[in-house]
RNA sequence: GGUGGGGUAGCGAAGCGGUCAAACGCAGCAGACUGUAAAUCUGCCCUCUACGAGUUCGAUGGUUCGAAUCCAUCCCCCACCA
């Protein structure tokens, strides 16, 4: 993988999917020199840790990141602890709290044994901002400040609809921008990549990086994809998003629900297809020649193929279409235990976990939703007789087996 | 420091003395349909020992036969002017 290639050839490689690329030009200087130094560049890309589970929106970068890699480049991947430690004052969701040391190191293990599904390890540097961050005094932070104006802040597209909207902002939002930037110069970063949405963050990398006697990063930004809503862009936060740590079939099933004009997308930034091989398939399903649910089957099990294995992929596919297509059971079901006593159908189903109350319970029995051994039960009073190997049903998707304990 | 606006179910947002477990939108769930956990249509969507009962509308006390709606105090948030 490691040949030598030429750098207008690399240029052409690395800068392929890019939304913002800033800019070719100082790129090729500084492969030029990397190159007659012997060394490799140092790209960098910051995850926050808060939202540990790396979903298939961070893998656009990620794939971005194993090319610098194959191309010999060093990815440093920056860990925001110490920004995570704070908080995030901006999502006004109280859940963003401040996190612990503890919960801080338990996220970022996690973090590399999903990233290096992806990330060759060799080629890796893990960082941590809390390294300098913690070390600054007030008098540093307030100079580093000093290097950033209101109206340079006021330039970040949401921050100025905010203040226009007389919305509140807040001063540590501003600051974390500056944080930010300030990682690039620590770390002497070479490239900074990140999403659509971070341009303004990374171009003031590129500022502070020159305030500071520092040759600037270029800046490369990649699309956001959406989630499987197909509106919104992929987070956790909207549960709109496939985990790359998720059980095969999950995955397999997510990928099956998302529309089918977000499926290119998937295929160009996900699989790295090249877009000629995108488009020609694209042209194939609208003329009939290809079946969208076939395409979206092949996407699908490639992704899960590369994140889990091939045998999950083709097993989950086929599972999917035993359940979905042909209604008929998973091949593992959880079980439940429970004493041999008859029991109300509608606790029956929140023991089992099938539900959380059973006001759900009742509503999903009322719309015919409930099976047990495969039969339709109605009356939502019903008293079960527990056996030994009994199928409960809630739904498409809601199984339990019973079990006599 | 001053002025004004707020805190309502997972979120957004109505309600401003009874007909409010609380409109509406989003999210979620189910059914039908389908190639799908897509789209569309329909229904549901606080809890429970469930044709009834219990707890909700920032907190606590109060006025009332009756409060999310009125009063008092408190806590929290926001914008604007200084």
């Amino acid at each position: 993988m490691e040949r030598i290639m030429n750098i207008e050839e690399q240029l052409d490689i690395l800068s392929a999917r890019t939304v913002d690329f800033i800019a070719r030009d100082d790129l090729r200087r500084k492969l030029e020199n990397a190159q007659s130094q012997g060394r490799g560049l140092r790209i960098k890309y910051g995850a926050d840790p808060s939202a540990p589970d790396i979903h298939l929106g961070h893998v656009v970068g990620l794939n971005k990141l194993r090319e610098f890699q194959d191309a010999g480049h060093t990815v440093v991947f920056l860990i925001g602890d110490f920004t995570g430690m704070i908080g995030d004052p901006s999502g006004r969701s109280q859940t963003r709290k401040p996190l612990t040391r503890e919960q801080v190191e338990v996220n970022a293990q996690s973090y590399q044994e999903q990233v290096f599904k992806i990330l060759d390890p060799e080629k890796t540097e893990i960082r941590f901002n809390s390294e300098w961050c913690g070390k600054m005094k007030f008098e540093d932070v307030i100079r580093l400040t000093a290097h950033v104006t209101v109206a340079q802040m006021l330039a970040r597209d949401d921050f100025s609809k905010r203040y226009a909207a007389k919305q509140p902002i807040s001063i540590v939002e501003f600051l974390y921008p500056l944080v930010q930037a300030y990682d690039s110069v620590m770390l002497e970063a070479d490239v900074e990549l990140g999403g659509t949405d971070q341009l303004f963050n990374l171009l003031l990398g590129r500022e502070l990086q020159k305030v500071m006697g520092q040759e600037p990063q270029c800046v490369m930004t990649l699309p956001l994809i959406e989630g499987l809503d197909g509106v919104q862009k992929m987070s956790k936060s909207l549960n709109n998003y496939v985990g790359v740590n998720e059980p095969a079939r999950e995955m397999y099933g997510k990928l099956m629900s998302v529309p089918d004009d977000l499926m290119w997308k998937y295929f160009e930034f996900i699989l790295c297809w090249p877009k000629a091989k995108v488009q020609e398939t694209h042209a194939k399903v609208a003329g009939g020649e290809l079946h969208p649910r076939a395409v979206k089957d092949m996407l699908g099990q490639e992704i899960v193929t590369r994140f889990i294995g091939e045998t999950e992929a083709k097993h989950a596919s086929e599972e999917f279409t035993r359940i979905f297509a042909q209604k008929e059971l998973p091949d593992e079901i959880p079980e439940t235990v429970v004493s041999a006593e008859a029991i109300g159908l509608l606790n029956l189903m929140v023991a089992a976990g099938l539900v959380k109350s059973t006001g759900e319970a009742r509503r999903l029995v009322k719309q015919g939703a409930v099976r047990i051994n495969d039969e339709k039960v109605t009356d939502e009073r019903s008293q079960i007789m527990p056996e030994d190997g009994m199928i409960l049903r809630s739904g498409k998707r809601g199984f339990a087996k019973i079990k006599i304990g």
